[in-house]
DNA sequence: GCAATTACATGACTAAAGTCAGGCAAAATA
DNA sequence: TATTTTGCCTGACTTTAGTCATGTAATTGC
């Protein structure tokens, strides 16, 4: 009874019930009823506007333009008009306003920290922790072009040769691989796109240009924690979308054998299998598509 | 930045809040409020006293009276006085309360059910969440002793041959091993303990009572969601401490060179490596300690 | 047996959260 | 340009949650 599927994830749910009913709890220590807090802890350092606000928690006009004259009565943030329209407003914060955030970020992060230090397996426990939340958050998963040499690119890049190395049977050394030019995954020649899911890059994908009169699909890439969630798929087509976008017409790729999810992608979305068009040591499948 | 463990624990508790957030919203739709919906999932099938649920939902005595009032004039509840102590009162359905139980249930199952339903790797996905709740949770595991036989010490049983089944080199088939009768480990005899955490058994030790003038440690095992919180440890101790209760004063045990976190166990907690006292054939360490 | 304690109920209150109906200025649309 | 829509604000409300003091009957401890 208490074995089966459903009752674990309620035993799930209730552990992270309490568990967040402490945080909540600990928020309240800091003399400010706990709808304020979440307000100043949606605004965030960058600043957002009121109904980007009210979207995000869900609020009442209202409910939300009372708690934020609460907010700036107390004097830790400033609401001014956009210049573009003036009906729309924007909030920031005030150093006063700044401080007190920071203050709620520590609240959350001591209690993370503790968690993770009390834990004898860290990396297991966040790796279970990121397959929850993505399974959570599957439809909130964002694709968005990004530099190939941000600090998410490298992430993703650092976790893909990581993957080959240990599914290639010879292992796999990134510069024995043909070497690329950021420049070609930038725009106008490429581009590299990112999948985001809530602040976690769970995936990647690379559109390199080439002078060969085709653009080249290289790092497809899905962290382990937002598998089968289809994001291969999403990733290819909106790489698909940009060289359209980009006035390519041809698009080539390389793949190994080792990747067989990859190759039955390929093969299920409308790519043909070609002749070898590189010599790179590592692929030994190529395709082509044309969009 | 994104990276880091911290965050990585707050986008899981981003993720983990809508969810529940959403279950709240959907518990809403019975017309209720959620202080009341909660009493009700607190009271159960099977009823409960007042003080209990206090004590469960942390409700100062004069809301949760409230509440009981208003779900007793919804006709849901009946609170009766306890024979033994008539201050004390007692709550149960009525059959409209338990129709309205279920329907409570059924939401939260519906979801938990669509969770699953959705996901490329239930399995995965639910060793996660046992993991991030064992985790959440470790303060709450409680240990009790059982009947061998009950669906929960089976459960244990199962998962521990399946796990020396993969571990031993030579596999292991249960068949094969010294037979175990059920009445060894119950008192008088002996003892069966399970680690319950929150509704998911945990973890099990045996005392198995013999006539050669000491007792047998069998079975000790600790389910992988809830490893390196000292359980294993913890298991040895209270079996000791019931072995001590039913007059035993020898214990010895068998192992095998394959599980050196269990051998090291035994070395850590005062245990002699002794000769091998059985023809057993999966085991090649044995263990005495004087309790 | 008497005082203290316990278990629960009641009344009187407050704070927080949320709803709803205007209202006003700016922007979008016709 | 006139009309409609949008984005936000305000005032007047209700509901929910929770606190605190007090009361009453039953039980426990001395």
């Amino acid at each position: 009874m208490s074995l089966n599927p459903v009752s674990r994830i309620r035993r799930f749910n209730r552990a992270v019930t309490t568990e967040t009913g402490a945080l909540d709890h600990s928020f309240l220590g800091r003399g400010r009823p706990l709808g304020a807090a979440r307000v100043l802890n949606a605004i965030g350092p960058t600043g957002r506007s009121i109904s980007d606000i009210r979207n995000f928690l869900g609020l009442d006009t209202g409910l939300l333009s009372r708690l934020l004259r609460g907010l700036e009565d107390e004097g830790l943030i400033h609401v001014s008009e956009d210049k573009h329209d003036k009906r729309r407003r924007f909030a920031v914060f005030t150093p006063k306003g700044h401080a007190e955030y920071e203050a709620y970020e520590t609240l959350s992060n001591d209690r993370a920290q503790a968690l993770i230090d009390r834990h004898p397996n860290p990396e297991a426990l966040l790796a279970a922790m990121d397959l929850v939340a993505s399974a959570l958050g599957r439809d909130r998963i964002e694709i968005a072009a990004t530099d190939p040499q941000s600090p998410h690119a490298m992430h993703c890049l650092l976790a893909y040769y990581g993957e080959l190395a240990t599914r290639f049977s010879m292992g796999f050394d990134p510069s024995e691989a043909a070497p690329l030019d950021a420049t070609d995954m930038r725009p106008p020649r490429g581009t590299f796109l990112i999948a985001m899911s809530d602040g976690l890059p769970s995936g990647c994908v690379g559109l390199k240009g080439t002078d060969k009169g085709y653009a080249e699909i290289k790092r497809l890439w899905v962290a382990p924690s937002a598998r089968g969630l289809g994001l291969a798929k999403r990733l290819m087509s909106e790489a698909e979308s940009h060289a359209r976008a980009l006035g390519i017409s041809t698009l080539r790729l390389d793949t190994n054998s080792a990747l067989p999810e990859a190759t039955a992608l390929y093969h299920r979305t409308g790519w043909t299998e070609i002749d070898r068009f590189n010599d790179d040591p590592y692929p030994d499948l190529f395709f082509e598509k044309r969009v």
